[in-house]
RNA sequence: GCUCGAGUGGUGGAAUUGGUAGACACGUUGGACUUAAAAUCCAAUGGACAUUAGUCCGUAUGGGUUCAAGUCCCAUCUCGAGUACCA
């Protein structure tokens, strides 16, 4: 009987999907456990062999854990509203959900091919209008809530309202807005509906706001700070310039503590949550306010280091500070209108890239010193920012090299406040090292005591406090795009509102083109119906807005994250129309226990998923504020690019292709090449043609086998170009040169998982994907090597099946069958527990090499193997075991036991070193004492013949591991 | 610049608490089977020297701790990821 794997997979696929076993009930005795993968893009491309790699570790985990008695949710579905098919429909004018459904067939037909164990009942699509009626569900109840500072969490805004009846603002501990103006209870009742809202809307989770955006124009769209890559969008490359516009924007700076707290109780990679940590930005100091002179107004800044408060010498102001224009004196004005409007002119990314270039302007305005009293020069200059902090500094030339070389550049003071410390080349920032002087009551204190003082003083003062300052901004939630979801929300005299959850889904309108309007509104203004009737409540015509009962609705639509931030709790209620998930289903699943996807995702994905599950925690939809207990990162896969040399000669138009090692041993003479100068083929060439320079080529993985050897052949056929290539082989073979880069499609390395499935079938790709190293690691993909797991599936097989056909039988296992069975058990289940699974794929391998050697027929052996095996490679398991005369599927059989009895040894094979080296090895029972081993060691032979009549002066003996001896 | 991660044969990688470096594969070489190829099976495979026995060198580099270091400590170099005037 042979391995036929393209029979078996097809078989098992089909008895799966029929028999619905993957299908996971909301309710259930077993303990529950929730595997999720990052949901797919389902992009136009397909899947290359480097996507499923992290679907196949979470797939092994999810059965591992039906094998071990759990009720398993491993869900999947698509995040499908994205920029690529708007994009698409931009050029062709086919509609985005037409791209995306084609797209989608193919994503499940790849899936469904290697044989996930997913719960397809539970499939969502973010743009499907039964599932982003739930985002919009969730912006809702966003907008309905504001953020108590006092009990730490978001509540409904009636709370707020019920507030200002009672005694107005004054006492509301709130994050909300900056200036807001102070009301009393009186007050706030006499306000109109339209200032009422405005004034709330000040405080609402979600608000509208004048942002200054990233704006794309070549995707006329605003892009987030993470969809920018070195000043141009992270999509196409395209310019990103800075341009004000009014944006909903969520107001994650609320969580931005709980987001850092959360990160201590869940088990989530450290690097991830360093740059969650990073990007959130903690810093702890002090906020301070200087008087200017002459000037009612005071300039407040944030400072982490209060202590060198005395090292002050000048103030910088952003040039966008509002202060600016009232402050400067009409002497300076020129210059500083001047630099502003140079420095408006310059790009961010001119910004960012010319760091080094010191400017600035004097204000011609002085501040006083909180405690000196001593006037301090205010100027301004671009290395301060607007957006973070006041936008504001006090500049501590000695302290911050950034000051320092302020300082230096405009010959402004540079006081020295540090006791014993050189500042002439550089300013001193080593907080640990602190020592202040030359600061009135601060002298001869250390930083954090100093610190500490100097804020105890400011407060005494009424001239600040310590403060803590986030990085964090709110994340602006528009985006002027077609292919997303629309905002629930209408506006009456330019005011939001709110359309009644009970009307939803808004669906997205039918538009005729998918570009901006002329008039730069965003796609959805082309739409024509699109104005939201208050008396149906439904959407109708344009035409009919008449500011009384029908309105205009929100043309833009949200941003890509918005669906993926939820969509890990509707998988389990997928399907409920009625809520966004029942109770029951939420308090028996609860949250993820094993999320698996890219580090990619961590400022973006996670860090707002993190922040919506921590809001629905405190509205009390969820039991838990965060949603996922572990989470891996997979490494990427990538590609190994296969290289022809096209050679051009001086003398001639002669081109050929020359093999790898021809152009290696001239490129680096020192190599291993086997071609010195005289003997390379080209020499020849050079001779007759002169000298060459060559051109590296990609050429398809595909055409190139498993010794770098290209198909010349193939390869002629492959592009008309090629069609008459002349190539200079070596022994007859041209060999490319082999490169890793990122899998993609212009460098010919990307590797379809369809072909590998149908050659070497879906078991042998998951094991291979496995096989290539560490989970985490990034590694590159060469299918070459795939004949390594293929071969070890053919002699799985082969335990279980020869020509005659089936050959376990009833025997007992032999004390050796036991020994390999358990030690494989107990290192895969070791090996799962670390999500190691390329060292469980070698176990296998390994046990059965051991099993073969041993002629193993027992069928209590077997079965077990096949259950071993079943998490990695479920079609030949199942297969294996329907043959065993199981009826039922293997996918719930419980996972063998582990009993080290059968691991036990009476002796071990103990090396032994001399000095540190293993020079032989030597078989002695366990079950004698230390004494008995040096007793045994030095009489061996071996041992005098090393020792050479040497008396060793030590040995040392670890029982059970090692002898070593030192002399 | 800062933060984090990583450097092991020709290649992917293994070595879980310091204890036999290179498991398991790929590739390569030789052999068996075959008219031949594929497939399969067997053997060798870190490097150098040595007929054998064996010796020496080897985990990016240089130091250190230890009976013993890929593993721990210090310094340096290289690569990768994130972030960037954050006061």
């Amino acid at each position: 009987m042979q391995y036929n794997f393209n029979e078996i997979e097809a078989k098992w696929q089909k008895y799966w999907a029929e028999n619905q076993t993957f299908k996971a009930e909301n309710n259930s005795d077993k303990e529950k456990f929730y595997v999720l993968d990052m949901f797919p893009y389902p992009s136009g491309a397909g899947l290359h062999v480097g996507h499923p790699l992290g679907y196949i570790a979470s797939d092994i985990y999810a059965r591992y854990k039906r094998h071990k008695g759990f009720n398993v949710m491993h869900p999947q579905g698509y995040d499908s509203f994205g920029l690529p098919a708007e994009q698409y429909a931009i050029q062709t004018g086919q509609h985005p959900a037409i791209t995306t459904a084609e797209n989608i067939t193919t994503y499940r037909r790849q899936l469904d091919q290697i044989g996930f164990s997913f719960d397809w009942s539970r499939e969502v699509r973010t743009s499907d209008p039964k599932y982003y009626k739930w985002t919009q569900w969730i912006f809702i109840q966003i907008f309905n809530s504001w953020y108590n500072k006092d009990t730490d969490k978001a509540e409904d805004i009636s709370s707020l309202v019920a507030v200002f009846e009672k005694k107005g603002n004054a006492s509301v501990n709130a994050v909300c807005d900056e200036d807001i103006a102070i009301f009393s209870s009186e007050e706030w009742k006499s306000f109109d509906s339209k200032k009422q809202q405005e004034i709330l809307l000040q405080y609402r989770l979600t608000y509208l706001a004048e942002t200054e955006v990233n704006w794309c124009p070549a995707l006329g769209t605003v892009l987030a700070n993470d969809e920018i890559v070195n000043g141009v969008s992270e999509r196409g490359g395209h310019p990103v310039v800075r341009k004000k516009m009014t944006q909903w924007s969520m107001r994650i700076s609320a969580y931005a503590q709980r987001l850092l707290d959360g990160l201590e109780k869940i088990d989530w990679p450290q690097p991830l949550k360093d740059s969650q940590t990073n990007w959130i930005g903690r810093s702890q100091g002090a906020s301070a306010t200087f008087k200017v002179n002459n000037h009612n107004a005071v300039i407040e800044v944030f400072t982490t280091r209060p202590d060198t408060i005395f090292g002050v010498s000048f103030m910088t102001l952003a040039p966008e500070h509002e202060l600016v224009s009232q402050i400067t004196t009409p002497e300076q004005k020129a210059e500083v209108e001047a630099y502003i409007e140079a420095t408006a002119k310059r790009s961010e990314r001119d910004r960012m890239a010319d760091v080094k270039t010191i400017s600035g302007a004097f204000t011609g305005a002085y501040a006083e010193h909180p405690f000196s009293k001593e006037p301090i020069p205010i100027w301004i200059g671009d290395y301060v920012l607007a957006g973070y902090g006041t936008g504001a500094v006090m500049s501590v030339p000695c302290g911050d090299q950034r000051d320092y070389d302020f300082a230096k550049h405009f010959n402004i003071p540079i006081p020295n406040i540090f006791e014993g410390v050189d500042i002439s080349e550089e300013a001193f920032a080593d907080k640990g090292k602190t020592v202040i002087a030359n600061s009135d009551f601060l002298n001869g204190l250390p930083y954090k005591k100093a610190m500490k003082l100097a804020i105890y003083e400011l407060e005494k003062l009424g001239q600040g406090e310590g403060k803590i300052n986030y990085r964090l901004r709110d994340a602006v939630f528009s985006r002027q795009r077609y292919w997303g979801e629309p905002f629930p929300v209408y506006y009456v005299d330019g005011m939001p509102q709110m359309i009644a959850a009970e009307h939803l889904p808004i669906a997205l309108p039918e538009v005729e083109k998918y570009l901006p309007t002329e008039t730069g509104e965003p796609p959805l203004g082309n739409a024509e119906v699109w104005a939201w009737c208050t008396k149906e409540n439904k959407v109708v015509h344009n035409s009919e807005i008449n500011n009384a009962t029908v309105w205009p609705l929100e043309l833009n639509t949200m941003p890509g994250w918005a669906g993926s931030s939820q969509y890990f709790n509707r998988y389990m209620d997928p399907t409920n129309d009625n809520e966004i998930f029942s109770k029951e289903a939420m308090n028996y699943w609860q949250d993820v226990d094993l999320y698996i996807g890219g580090s990619e995702h961590a400022t973006g994905h996670l860090l707002y998923s993190r922040f919506w599950q921590k809001f629905m925690f405190d509205r009390g939809f969820v039991p838990k504020d965060e949603f996922a207990k572990k989470l891996i990162n997979q490494g990427m896969i990538t590609g190994t690019s296969a290289f022809v040399y096209r050679v051009q000669f001086s003398k001639s138009n002669y081109t050929i292709f020359a093999s790898y090692d021809m152009i290696d041993s001239f490129l680096n003479p020192s190599s291993k090449s086997k071609y010195t100068y005289e003997n390379n083929p080209l020499g020849s060439y050079i001779e007759q043609f002169g000298e060459f320079d060559f051109q590296k080529i990609h050429a398809d993985v595909s055409l190139i086998n498993a010794s770098d050897e290209l198909d010349v052949e193939a390869f002629k056929n492959w592009r008309e170009e090629y069609k008459d290539a002349e190539f200079v082989l070596e022994d007859g073979k041209y060999i490319v040169g082999r490169e890793v880069e990122k899998m993609s499609k212009s460098k010919y390395n990307v590797v379809n998982p369809d072909e590998i499935c149908a050659e070497y079938g879906a078991d042998s790709l998951r094991l291979y994907e496995m096989f290539l190293g560490p989970l985490e690691q990034s590694k590159p993909w060469n299918t070459a090597g795939i004949t390594g797991t293929h071969g070890f599936l053919k002699k799985l097989w082969r335990l279980y099946f020869d020509d005659n056909g089936a050959k376990f039988t009833d025997s007992a296992p032999t004390k050796d069958n036991l020994k390999t069975l358990h030690k494989t058990i107990k290192k895969v289940e070791e090996d799962i527990a670390n999500f190691s699974f390329n060292t469980s794929v070698s176990t296998f391998m390994i046990c059965v090499n051991e099993l073969s050697t041993q002629k193993c027929t027992s069928k209590e052996v077997l079965e077990a193997l096949a259950i071993l095996v079943s998490p990695y490679a479920p079609h030949i398991a199942e297969e294996l075991w329907s043959q065993l005369g199981n009826t039922a599927s293997i996918s719930t059989a419980p996972f063998p036991t582990f009993d080290a009895s059968h691991l036990v040894e009476s002796s071990k094979e103990y090396p032994i070193s001399f000095n540190g080296k293993m020079r032989f090895k030597l078989e002695l029972p366990l079950d004698i004492n230390k004494d008995q081993i040096e007793e045994v060691v030095m009489a061996h032979e071996k041992t005098q013949q090393q020792l050479q009549g040497r008396t060793p002066k030590k040995v040392i003996i670890v029982p059970g591991k090692i002898v070593n001896i030192v002399g």
